[in-house]
DNA sequence: ATAAAACCTGACCAGATGGTCAACTAATAT
DNA sequence: ATATTAGTTGACCATCTGGTCAGGTTTTAT
């Protein structure tokens, strides 16, 4: 037999895990860590407080649950881009991607975003040392592209950073797009915003711009 | 003689009033507007909370006063470009004052973009009024260049977002930038990176770089 | 000089909120 | 069947924090 002695999570817990995680990154992401109370996230997931803290023994466990299920989701095809790779088509997948993401999961990123503006104080060692052998090795690939003059650009990092910020940009500044357009963008309007950041990015790197792209 | 009947601001006052805000743009950028306590608002001031609560009546009156004095700060050459103008010179122009802007003042650019996650909910009619009637006037100018062939680019709108996203992304996610570079950006980095965005812009907009930005 | 306004601040309070607890019910394994 | 664990929840508490107040001192105008 398997040993469940203890701590065994149940079918139910499981599921109203899920819920509560859901319903505080509704939270989260609209109102911060600060911001965010322990009731709203209850009530949104139709629970009394007393359940969330059943299954999170704390806020600041909730909050740490959320960013790790939001970390998890963070995977891409760039991550095994290598030289040998035609840039065009890697960098015009990657940000596709990183707009698909955008337009999907828009608490996640706004999560992810006030994190890093609050200075990250939450993600703690392990994710950030991943985050830098990532970075490494992403630049190193843009590099060898530079020198060997299959695109143009001055600094593999500076291309990286400015790829995130227009994709991010259109979950994070989302209130702020929807208010200067008058509506709400939808799917078509992410596509041809998509369309516009491989646009300037690629054509910014001296690249053509792949048909499916276009 | 003047009349200073009531409400009179003093010298004592005029400096408090600065000192305050300056302490609490400080604070409300590094813990939002509830992550941020008074108390040590006043602590940075050196001066004693009922102080803060005498020269600002609330918490959220101090919170207006701080994003009134970011909004204020807010032009730029770009808003007296006309459709006559070079594009080349003016979009360099532009993204150099924003980028000037993420170096000295990357708190004011943080609290904004806290307020837009968050929804914008203090950025009332006035100010959002003004600010969509900027952007009709922005994007007409834009919109002329692509009709006349000046620029190649999708869409106005969509540029101009790329723009901002890319400059305030080195005042936002400093703390990332400087996790994955080792080392927090200087002045010269930031001047690199400014070249970086002029580049990527205008090429990406088949624009050629003046001089001057290269 | 002196009155009025501006400025200062320790003591205090009321409400909000994260978290505990004990008593309960439902599920599950043997 | 029954014991054990998982799940549920209302009542409650300690603390934190925005904000008030009253009684002061300093500055300024005439």
């Amino acid at each position: 037999m398997t040993d469940n002695k203890i701590n065994k999570e149940g079918r139910i817990g499981a599921a109203n895990k899920q819920l509560i995680l859901n319903a505080a990154e509704f939270e989260f992401a609209k109102h911060g860590f600060k911001g965010t109370r322990i009731q709203q996230v209850a009530d949104r997931a139709c629970l009394p407080k007393t359940n969330v803290l059943y299954y999170f023994k704390s806020k600041e466990n909730l909050y740490l649950a959320v960013l790790q299920q939001i970390l998890d989701e963070w995977n891409s095809v760039f991550d095994h881009a290598t030289k040998e790779d035609d840039p065009a088509e890697v960098l015009a997948k990657y940000i596709a991607e990183k707009m698909e993401f955008s337009l999907t999961r828009p608490d996640a990123s706004r999560i992810f975003a006030l994190e890093i503006i609050n200075g990250a104080p939450n993600l703690k060692g392990f994710y950030k040392e991943n985050n830098v052998a990532w970075m490494e090795g992403r630049v190193e690939v843009v590099q060898y592209w530079i020198e060997t003059g299959k695109i143009q650009t001055p600094n593999a990092y500076y291309l990286l950073y400015h790829i995130w910020a227009c994709c991010q940009h259109y979950a994070d500044f989302s209130a702020q797009i929807t208010h200067l357009q008058g509506k709400q963008m939808g799917e078509s309007e992410f596509e041809e915003a998509t369309k516009a950041i491989i646009s300037l990015v690629l054509k910014g790197c001296s690249l053509e711009i792949p048909e499916k792209y276009r």
